[in-house]
RNA sequence: GGGCGAUUAGCUCAGUCGGUUAGAGCGCUUCUCUGAUAAGGAAGAGGUCCCAGGUUCGAGUCCUGGAUCGCCCA
């Protein structure tokens, strides 16, 4: 049932039930103290339960004139000081107490024998009450399952409106919540009433008009589920689920607190249950349209009501008439029936879900657990049982439906709260399709974070993933298909060291995957997209406007690559850039799923490197406050080893992209600056326990130069800690760097650049060769030429700017794809460099 | 009321077996670069790792209790 709880007050009462009859530790007279928080259900009282296990009192109060029992621990909270406890007992000894209920319109012999006695039950509590409770078999759970098992019949004066039926007198006819206070005061008035007051407690409501719901016993047809608890149990043993706590949490949980599923709904719409009951109320399962025509006689087209209801066959037991019972199933069978159902399995079907059974997986969302999750486990069990292996000859018989279960979190709005129609916080998935396409959407629930931590669902956060991942994307496919490729030109490094990326990312994201790991998987291509648009294609630009093959045909496969494994995250996107660049099938969905190549892990790794080195040299070139487009004589860099080999491969990427003339190495950063050491408590802590403070300010007290020297030859280092020399190996000490002065140094661990920041006056033309190349750019732009459009050019103005256009000519004409360049009183815009005038006038040759 | 999960920078999220000064992106400020990109690079500001205890040489991380939010159940 759908419902909600809500917080509401309703009237808490504690009433007294008079004994009967003299019977173990009470007398005739004596009262039970028996508390209610519906009183509406007084009228059905059937029985009292106690715990047999509890200590009970029979007491005297200065108030009242009968002894009254109740447990002791409650005697003080419900009776209040100057108590006078003449006996204790057990519950146990209660049992079978006759007593007077509270309202007389239905008799003891309504219930049977043990109509209006003391029972044991096992849910009774001292935690509130008076530790005697109120039993009304038709009204509660707990209440029913005791009256079945003391044999209690079931009587309910209740109709299916809410309203008393005729035997409860003046009540009749009267919603049943609001008798409440007049039932109160009718016990108040003949003294049965100890007291009243408010309690406040949750509620069910329903959900959809606000209306307190009420709970009554009625009957119903079930699956005996909890019969094969140990065989879901075991079947969930066999399902790997995502995120794993459901497994033994919640879904676990559930499994062990099974109870019998209630299939039946009193509803018209539905799959009717195919039961048919005679007039001796013999019972009929018909299993088949065949089985009930073969007793009808009636063949059913459609087998839903009110066709079905037609039906009837006399009874195989008695002869009489069977008709079809009132119910309908549950939907939640249907749902769990679906992959049976929908290949006619265990019937013809059976051997066509062989070969699909079980399931690789399936998604729903948290609150299936004990939904579809469970129904889908539910039903495989009955079918097939859920013990782990199969049966001989392959039958997939005997484990659960699935392998794995992804089960996702819900979706709440920015602040984390429900979305609902009356707060007014609902987005509709259409908007946001709209405004950002379903690429976008998609995307942000791939990669925003574990589908299983719900989302607060956030536009700028999808914004955000338009913006970085697919405006980049698409950015680096329009810049493939911008330049033509020409014959010539060999794979470099840079070729290699994206393809081996390439491999590295298609290797991760098919592993991720495979692990049910989307958000991962679509995070390392974003990575991989980030490394090919701003450091590959950034790198090669000049290749690509030379038409360099080799480069065209890496990015080409790049991109490829990238929309097959993008296919199921953006199947829209990833299929237009798979079209424009390849083709060979209609559809990249229709491709095979990409193989990693080789990687090249030594290059990956200098790349690296030498990427570090770059951003360590920009960091030098930003605390010197020295322009990138001013060239500098030299970088030195501290690394030695691999290190330094691996940018030595690179150098002339590191060279260009810090505009360096020259690569220095030093593999003593000793030359530029000093060390100190630390303690690596990953290794001494554990080694020195307690006395871990001490030692690390010890070994930040050696002295470096030594230390170092020490590591280098691969001698221990020895420290006195608290009375003990100890031998320190290279493991248990971090070098680090401390800059001299006077070098622009950037330092991060042993690795570190250093800028030689002198000029002379060759740099300072270069560099103003470079500021007119790129005044000049700017006033291409601005005329809104296209980028392959040749350009006559004329500069004035400043004369030692000139002097500087002059002696880098060549490299200026071709920056600016000038065909020819004039010096001379130029009329054109006035650029201003270093506080000098250019005049640049540039047409279209 | 019970169970399960979540809580880290203004926002969105990482954070491995407990390890040194808790990270990234966005946004903001400053600088820079630009022949695909509303892009890129550098620096800066920005933190009670929900709270309180505990264990430990050391806790965002482990334990106990609590708060808030969500889901399921009653």
């Amino acid at each position: 049932m759908a419902l909600g709880y809500r917080d509401v007050v309703d009237p808490s009462v504690y009433v007294r039930f008079r004994v009967g009859e003299d019977g173990g530790p009470l007398q005739a007279g004596d009262e039970l103290l028996v508390w209610t928080t519906t009183p509406w259900t007084l009228v059905s009282n059937a029985a009292v339960a106690v715990d047999p296990e509890l200590t009970y009192v029979r007491a005297k109060t200065g108030t009242l004139d009968a002894p009254v029992v109740l447990a002791e621990a409650l005697v003080e909270r419900v009776l209040g000081e100057g108590v006078q406890v003449l006996e204790r007992f057990p519950g146990a000894a209660l049992d079978g107490v006759r007593y007077e209920p509270p309202f007389a319109f239905l008799g003891a012999e309504e219930y049977g024998e043990r109509g209006h006695t003391v029972l044991l039950g096992d849910f009774v509590t001292a935690d509130d009450g008076t530790g005697l409770v109120h039993t009304a078999i038709a009204f509660g759970e707990d209440d029913f399952r005791l009256g079945a098992r003391y044999g209690l019949n079931v009587v309910n004066p209740v109709r299916a409106d809410g309203t008393y039926d005729e035997r409860i007198g003046p009540y009749a006819g009267r919603f049943v919540k609001d008798a409440d206070a007049d039932l109160v005061e009718d016990l108040r008035a003949r003294g049965r009433l100890l007291r009243a007051e408010d309690y406040e407690h949750a509620y069910p409501h329903c959900w959809r008009c606000g209306t307190p719901l009420l709970y009554y016993a009625k009957p119903s047809w079930y699956i005996a589920t909890s019969r094969l608890r140990d065989e879901l149990l075991a079947a969930n043993e066999q399902v790997t689920w995502h995120p794993e706590h459901i497994k033994h949490g919640r879904f676990g949980n559930w499994l062990e607190n099974n109870v019998d599923w209630a299939l039946s709904r009193e509803r018209y719409w539905g799959t009717p249950l195919p039961v048919w009951r005679c007039e001796q109320g013999h019972v009929t399962v018909v299993g088949s349209l065949d089985d009930l025509e073969e007793r009808s006689g009636v063949r059913l087209e459609d087998p839903h009501r009110p066709f079905v209801d037609a039906v009837s066959f006399p009874c195989d037991h008695c002869g009489t008439r069977a008709e079809r019972v009132p119910e309908v199933i549950d939907v939640w069978f249907d749902s769990g029936a679906m992959p049976f159902a929908q290949r006619h399995a265990p019937f013809e079907g059976d051997r066509a879900i062989d070969e699909l059974y079980p399931a690789d997986f399936i998604c729903e969302a948290l609150d299936q657990t004990r939904g579809w999750f469970y129904s889908l486990l539910a039903i495989s069990t009955l079918l097939r049982g859920g013990q782990a292996g199969g049966q001989a000859g392959g039958r997939a018989g005997g484990r659960a439906p699935y392998n794995h279960v992804v089960c996702l979190g819900l979706i709440t709005d920015h602040e984390r709260q429900k979305m609902s129609k009356s707060k007014g916080n609902v987005i509709a998935p259409n908007e946001v399709i709209d405004r950002f396409g379903a690429d976008a959407l998609r995307w942000y629930f791939f990669t925003s974070k574990q589908p299983w931590d719900g989302y607060g669902f956030s536009l700028e956060a999808i914004g955000e993933g338009v913006r970085l991942f697919l405006r980049q994307l698409w950015n680096t496919y329009s810049f493939a298909t911008l330049y033509q490729p020409g014959e010539a030109g060999a794979a470099t490094d840079l070729d290699r060291w994206i393809g081996s990326r390439l491999s590295a990312t298609t290797a991760v994201v098919t592993e991720r995957l495979d692990a049910y790991d989307a958000t991962f998987a679509g995070r390392a291509i974003a990575e991989f997209v980030d490394d090919l648009s701003n450091w590959y294609v950034r790198r090669s630009r000049r290749r690509f406007w030379d038409g360099d093959a080799a480069a065209h045909e890496t990015l080409r496969h790049c991109l490829v690559t990238v929309a097959k494994l993008l296919a199921p995250f953006v199947p829209f996107v990833a299929d237009e850039i798979y079209e424009g660049l390849d083709g060979g099938e209609p559809s990249v969905h229709l491709c095979d799923w990409p193989e990693p190549a080789e990687r090249d892990l030594a290059l990956e790794t200098a790349m690296a490197v030498a990427r570090e080195t770059v951003r360590l040299g920009l960091a030098a070139r930003g605390a010197a406050k020295i322009k990138l487009r001013q060239p500098l004589r030299e970088a030195v860099v501290v690394a030695a080893g691999r290190e330094r080999e691996a940018i030595e491969r690179l150098a002339g990427v590191v060279r260009e992209e810090l505009n360096v003339r020259e690569l220095r190495f030093v593999s003593e950063a000793g030359e530029l600056g000093s060390y100190t050491v630390k303690a690596n408590y990953r290794t001494l802590g554990p080694r020195f326990g307690p006395s871990m403070p001490r030692a690390a300010d010890a070994i930040a007290g050696l002295d470096p130069g030594h230390v170092a020297d020490a590591l280098r030859d691969g001698r221990p280092v020895g420290v006195f800690v608290e009375g003990h020399d100890h031998q320190l190996s290279a493991e248990d000490l971090q070098l680090a760097m401390q800059p001299l002065e006077g070098y622009q140094l950037e330092r991060e661990g042993s690795h570190a650049v250093a800028l030689d920041l002198g000029l002379d006056e060759e740099l300072r033309r270069e560099g103003l060769a470079r500021e007119i190349v790129h005044a000049v750019q700017a006033r291409r732009k601005a005329a809104g030429l296209a980028v392959e459009d040749r350009i006559g050019l004329t500069l004035g103005g400043d004369e030692e700017l000139l002097a500087a256009a002059r002696a880098h000519e060549g490299y200026l004409t071709a920056e600016v794809l000038a065909t020819a360049v004039a010096y001379g009183p130029a009329d054109g815009e006035v650029a201003r460099i270093e506080g000098r005038e250019l005049r640049i006038s540039l047409a279209r040759a």
